[in-house]
DNA sequence: GATGAATGAGAATTCATTCAT
DNA sequence: CATGAATGAATTCTCATTCAT
């Protein structure tokens, strides 16, 4: 909801600077409201892009589709952003610092949690934010670079990979916790990762019905395994 | 109509037209020919759009492309085929049938294999077969966007579904010759195919890149963990 | 007026093998009776394209207005040229093809024409053709990489390239003949045509009038005057 | 209204508005001072532009890329200049008054030259000025494109074709003080200037290179072979 | 069965210009 | 005087699909 958040992915190319003023301050308001409003106009287009993303899909999530949908003529998108793909960006990067916050807010059940609970709280809160919100996961791998390679800047593309590692290296720094190596520790978020990943693609497109699982019961089964194995040694 | 006829299609793509013949026998023979005329240039067709996809992803296998690597018209593919989307999801039966031999083919070591070494291959062919050809995970995952499969038919996409599973079950069938009950079975095949699936996108994404994981190493590893925890039990 | 002269310039990039026929003879009919509806499509739309150059300038020659002259959708045109690039360089191509056409077929005063003659007949005629079709001239600039560059492909820009010197070998014919060595005669030939360029450009733009001169009689002068200092050596 | 005022523009692009300064005088005093605001002003998004065109041609020297080099808004620009073409306007008014400013500083080899080494330098002056600076000829080509200047006032036209004229007049003097008449130091000017555009043009385009020919060359051999025409009667 | 010309809707992007502030 | 958001019309080009032949 928030976008302001996100500051720093696009770094508008706008800006300009601001001509001469005679008294700082008022320049300094009215830069800052100014601001603020371009700021505002984004979200709304981002808002924009993202309702027709997750309606139509990327492909349908066209410049003009975006535009029309934030009260827009499409060459007035150019103003806030350079391309699709910058707006993509920028969706993407919104997702992933929600992705961040609620990873970061989970807590174990109480004040004195266990690096097990902290571990579950962690790691379900990313295998959580996915599978109540299956388009992001969609977003993220439509955008990062391999299945439809789409043009990102190697720069955003390391930021929103940061980003995501980002939301793992709590579950990582809970496995240190339970006892494994920084290089253990690796090994096991990136299977776990993977594992998560599985689960949400499998439950996304249906196809976990055809075993009549649960997607809750097999991750909740993966931990628990996890878990045990590490506290058996 | 029924995709399974196309088992073995013709791998040439220079393959042109055979020459048309004079009528020999009586309406059913003829029409028998005809059927199966028809059929060899659905698989010319399938065979140009194969090609054209791999070489030049999704976006690439225009239906011009496609008609024009198959040495036909554009027009002259709606003989064929209802629309692009069924080509594609011609496609993929034909993907789908492949990973299935494959499996199929697979065997152990030797003659005298242990449960273990079975599911070793099976599963091993089939994370093996996604991880050579990439595009054929990206061919599913289009057709199997999201819940409503990209206009394939209800039936179309039943079969699909059964091939699909027609391809774990091997696995699945050792898993139960070293223990497990048919439901268990069930659940650590899911969870098996949670794993393979979670591997071969990170890597088709590049994000495996990101932990400095092989995917093979990773594939491994579970698999060895899942085998040890069945045996010690 | 006819087309078919510039054949050579665009091979029509979207000519496909001809299906297998019965007979021989009606295919190869229908072959030439498709092909030429495919040359006078070609030229119509050349002929849209021109008049849409001449009338508004290259700026004005958009696509979209030459599919409108030629009483076409913008998107029919591309079956029939590549971009609009080659549209401009068919039209240039059709240019140079008739200034040449038009300084091989100009003759001296009489069967016994002198050397001198001829050069006056040669010249004479690049320079009328320019003049009486000042048009044709904007259209080689432009489209000649200099002033803007347009992209034109190696292959077409070399082969026009040789077009224009095509036309311009008669005259140093026959200032060879006059007794300059190869050498000279290359040097005098771009001296020619920059004086004759010159002129046509001071006339086109209306400079020449500044002077209150004929452009026809500087034209003569520098021919006379170059005629005359080489009889006199 | 009167582009003569514009003969030393400031050249530093990165000069900025100068601040605001409070009111000091009557009516009339602030008049003249802020009409030199709007001189200076005007100046300042001309050197923009210039440097606009020269760097990225005419294409790219769009009114948005000049409002970002004078460091103003798009918007801002129309208080000083009616459209975009008023500005290639002034632009080329300009280029013209450097085109004047060197011949008329163009001097021949010492103090007491002669009319052959006077023409030679005034002539040579001109034909340097735009084989070193090709992006001036262009913005002539674009300007006089045609019979009608391309959205030029006739009074500007008037004036630009004067300041042209005057550029060439040195050159006319000398023919005359060479012992023309003033009929016939006309017509030589006219063709000198001729011949000078034709060898100009055929550089920029790159022709020249076809005949394997040094514009420098061309242009020498034609002024020696006029002087001795001249210097022989 | 096959052709291939043609449509029509759509794609991203650019830009001079206007105008409320 | 200056802003800068917004328009609206333009640009080239792509492509699935249709249909008369």
């Amino acid at each position: 909801m928030c976008e302001c958040r996100i500051r720093s992915v696009n770094k508008s190319t706008t800006a300009r600077k601001p001509g001469p003023r005679k008294s700082v301050a008022p320049a300094d308001a009215r830069a800052v409201r100014e601001s603020a409003l371009n700021q505002a106009r984004r979200a709304l287009i981002l808002d924009a892009a993202r309702s027709a993303f997750f309606e139509l899909g990327l492909d349908g999530a066209s410049l003009r589709e975006i535009a029309k949908r934030a009260g827009y003529t499409p060459g007035a998108i150019y103003s806030y952003f350079a391309n699709l793909e910058e707006i993509y960006g920028a969706l993407l990067g919104e997702s992933l610092q929600r992705l961040n916050d609620a990873v970061e807010t989970a807590t174990g059940p109480d004040k004195k949690a266990s690096a097990a609970d902290l571990l579950r709280a962690k790691a379900g809160a990313f295998y959580a934010f996915y599978r109540d919100n299956p388009k992001e996961l969609d977003l993220g791998f439509y955008l990062f670079d391999g299945m439809k390679p789409r043009g990102l800047t190697p720069e955003l593309n390391h930021e929103l990979n940061e980003r995501l590692m980002a939301a793992l290296r709590p579950a990582q720094v809970q496995l240190e916790a339970l006892g494994l190596s920084t290089a253990e520790a690796v090994v096991e978020t990136s299977a776990l990762f993977a594992q998560i990943v599985g689960i949400l693609v499998l439950n996304n497109t249906g196809r976990i019905r055809l075993f009549k699982q649960s997607p809750d019961r097999l991750f909740e089964r993966y931990l628990e395994s996890l878990i045990a194995r590490l506290q058996r040694s």
